[in-house]
DNA sequence: TGCTAATATTTAACATGTTAATTAAGTTGG
DNA sequence: CCAACTTAATTAACATGTTAAATATTAGCA
């Protein structure tokens, strides 16, 4: 029963920083605690990436184009949620590495198809076996009920943040 | 356009056992769940961000600082969570702003003090009201005990993941 | 005292995030 | 048919993320 009583968008009380546990509570917002528990969530996985010498963004990268047939970057880009810059950058470098390869869509030639290697495959199929353990791990360490409930309320929450946008 | 799955987002999770993981659900792992829900949170502040022509990183950086009176560059990098590679460059950017000063520690000469200037404390405290008033308005959406909620699950989380290193 | 290890910060090099501009290809309406 | 608009992807410029190395200072200890 505090200051979000369900009606006037109050401005709210001017806590200049310091709470009542004297410690300043402003390194506890919400964006900073999902970075935290991000980082934390891809550290788990760190070891793979660093095994195949690729970064948490390729592995995204690889693992879908690698589940997905073939698909342009406009739906990669979406899925993975990294943005077309970025994807741009890092489609070059795995070209270049022979993980995937890339060619124009024949019906509209704006249009990139992505594809992964048969090398890429196989490190993937590898790779994935060690990430699915990790991810089994951390449902189990955390609770697989509480997992899923976490992870719904990260999509409610987008969704809510979304409408108001 | 048609990512028309606004209502139902989670199929039931797959078995962990196989790597059955239900390829088409790879755009919905934590991490990138974690990701998305960031960057609509802080979606929500960017307006602020731009009026005063600064980043999230630097909004955190200034705000943390006013806030507490001095604090060193390494408890700075600790609370916000950013680590002291780039801190460094933001501190040079902002010290070049006239927004903080740093001074070095007189009785250990390798830890560096930084403070706002009164400048930045203006700014910081006419930010704030939006800020906060806009965090507010996210509690009254999306619930103020939900958003607790969410917010105990992440911490916890962390812990969990950080215990299991 | 002087050597060594640890600590705090910075710098370097490279990958990614972000916004805006650019290029190329498709679409639309006169 | 064509000029204007839209879309898909890339490029550019700059800020940040990340790891490793460099610097400077302090602490520990024989």
């Amino acid at each position: 029963m505090n200051n979000s009583d369900s009606k006037c968008p109050l401005p709210p009380v001017p806590d200049k920083g310091t709470s009542s546990h004297g410690l300043n509570d402003f390194s506890h917002t919400l964006p900073i605690r999902l970075l935290r528990a991000r980082h934390a969530a891809v550290s788990q996985f760190q070891p793979i990436f660093r095994k195949y010498n690729i970064t948490e963004q390729q592995w995204r990268v690889l693992r879908m184009v690698t589940s997905a047939s073939t698909m342009t970057a406009g739906e990669l880009s979406q899925a993975i949620f990294i943005s077309m810059p970025s994807l741009s950058r890092i489609m070059q470098s795995l070209e270049a590495r022979n993980l995937i390869r890339r060619r124009a869509n024949e019906d509209d030639l704006r249009k990139t198809m992505v594809s992964s290697t048969s090398a890429a495959q196989t490190m993937v199929a590898e790779a994935a076996i060690w990430s699915d353990t990790r991810y089994s791990d951390i449902a189990q360490w955390f609770g697989k009920e509480r997992l899923e409930h976490l992870q719904q309320l990260l999509d409610d929450l987008v969704q809510t943040l979304d409408q108001h946008q």
